[in-house]
RNA sequence: UCCUCGAUAGCUCAAUCGGUAGAGCGAGCGGCUGUUAACCGCUAGGUUUUAGGUUCGAGUCCUAAUCGAGGAGCCA
């Protein structure tokens, strides 16, 4: 007796093997009088096992009754092939153990679909579903590229702090942290003596680990974070969650060309990857998800060219001379609205851009200037159907016009001081971007909404899970 | 946060001009069948999101709240 997953059954299954396999009942199919059909799935592949049970298995007329939608089952059996279409192999029980029930009166699963709006609200049972077992399996084999991605170029893994007490680049409203207790606070009047709080001053959520990358960037070298971030921004789209997964490398001795560079192949790497190692999945997404059905083609028409890099400049002037009527009009200076990034990346290139040298107005602090005086070395990947899907920079390695650029920021250098230090003590130019993982999950899956290409979505008025 | 739309059976939706709330799916029961999101028959299932208001009468009209969706802003 073999213990196999449904996946390995699948795949190497063999008429004659004894195993042993478990997992939810998707559905049951009888006859009555002979046997019944039970699709097993276990989450390890999108297909599922063809369990046949025949009636004179020990404590059928029992136990069958309890083999509904949504419970789980041990099945011991042999492998044979199948007589019928749509399996190469199914399974013949020779013992049926029902491990769970699931009341059909009350499991919220039904065998056909659902609408995802539902499914949100029982995110504790999506998983069990097709679409969003496979977004947990394409999240999983994209992360593992993500990793093999730097490691095989020698990037160092940084785990960078997820509470802090710097309010870095106002990338966004933080979520603050603390233990003071906020019922005696508000009782009492008083004004907040932040010295009493957990770390002595205000602490808050992590809206970037880029800073800190900076630091290890300097010393050891290339190197990545991969983890968690949170905006408490009252952002309702389908493409912002309040906490979301941030790749950020950064490397010195690079600029924004050896950037651009990086982010493509980075990108062409991991789709390329979750390709080859999720091909049902991403098979299932082109047919069920994109209504055109053009998700691996699309995907395929990423890998094959070559992303276009164009100037911020050079894209107002695409903008102003492309004949299309825009809501808001554009001119150099103000900052692409996502109807102009959308038009670029989706209708005039129908591909990935990067743009870069914005403004310097439109940008943080520590983004490098340019020797216009204007502009600085920003860049974004723009990508289709999501735009906005990395946010980059050379940065400023050049103390005194990192201290000139924090004056114009209106930030003061002294909150600052260890990060103005690296520019003190042995500076050198580097660079670095961050990618939004949910993101690259949505383009990857063709998923329309962000909330469900992470497992448990954080939003404005919803944390339930 | 702003704009638009929506909330009716477990799910997805319908209900004409304001006049007895329906269907499909799911579920239960029965039948049929090496079945494939099976098929056939029967049955059960509703305080129409909440709180007010208009009206002889409200799922339908008005006000507010809550939640949800899409778009915008912010961004990854």
């Amino acid at each position: 007796m073999i213990r196999m997953k449904v996946a390995q059954a699948l795949k190497t299954g063999e008429a004659g093997q004894l195993v042993d396999v478990r997992g939810w009942v998707r559905t049951r199919r009888d006859s009555k009088q002979a046997f019944s059909f039970v699709e097993l799935n276990d989450g390890s592949c999108m297909a599922n096992l063809q369990v046949v049970i025949d009636a004179n298995v020990p404590g059928y007329a029992d136990a069958i009754k309890h083999v509904t939608t949504g419970a789980s089952i041990a099945i011991e059996g042999e492998v044979k092939d199948s007589p019928a279409k749509g399996q190469r192999i199914e399974v013949h029980a020779t013992s049926l153990r029902v491990l769970g029930e699931a009341d059909p009166l009350k499991y919220p699963l039904q065998k056909k679909g659902h609408s995802f709006e539902f499914l949100r609200e029982i995110a504790h049972l999506r998983p069990r579903t097709n679409t969003f077992g496979a977004i947990t399996r394409v999240r999983n084999a994209a992360a593992t590229a993500i990793h093999n991605f730097f490691q095989s170029r020698g990037f160092c893994y940084i785990q960078s702090p997820i509470i802090t007490t710097s309010d870095c680049e106002g990338a966004g409203q933080m979520f603050q942290v603390t233990t003071l207790d906020l019922h005696k606070l508000a009782a009492s009047g008083k004004p907040v003596n932040f010295e009493l709080d957990f770390f002595g001053k205000p602490a808050s959520l992590t809206v970037s680990g880029q800073l800190e990358a900076e630091i290890f960037a300097c010393s050891v070298g290339e190197c990545y974070t991969f983890g968690p971030t949170f905006r408490a921004e009252n952002s309702n789209t389908t493409r912002h969650l309040a906490e979301f997964w941030m790749v950020e490398p950064e490397m010195p001795f690079c600029d924004l060309t050896d950037n651009m560079k990086l982010a493509e192949s980075f990108i062409k790497t991991v789709i390329g990857d979750v390709m080859k190692n999720c091909e049902a999945d991403m098979a299932f997404f082109n047919e069920r998800i994109d209504e055109k059905h053009e998700l691996l083609a699309t995907m395929q028409n990423i890998l094959d060219h070559e992303f276009i890099r164009l100037p911020y400049t050079e894209a107002i002037d695409v903008l102003q001379k492309s004949g299309k009527k825009f809501e808001y009009s554009i001119e150099w200076g103000a900052d692409l609205q996502s109807e102009h990034e959308r038009f670029l990346t989706e209708e005039h290139f129908k591909q990935p851009v990067i743009l870069f040298d914005y403004p310097r107005t439109l940008k943080p602090f520590y983004m490098r200037c340019n020797e216009d005086g204007k502009t600085v070395r920003a860049m974004d990947v723009l990508v289709p159907r999501v735009g906005e899907i990395i946010g980059g920079s050379q940065r400023e390695e050049r103390l005194d016009v990192l201290l000139e650029r924090m004056k114009e920021c209106h930030l003061d250098p002294e909150t600052y001081w260890w990060y103005v230090d690296l520019r003190r003590y042995g500076t050198v130019p580097h660079a670095g971007f961050g990618l939004g993982f949910e993101r690259l999950i949505q383009l990857v899956t063709g998923m329309a909404n962000i909330r469900d290409c992470i497992p448990f979505p954080r939003v404005p008025k919803s944390a339930e899970f």
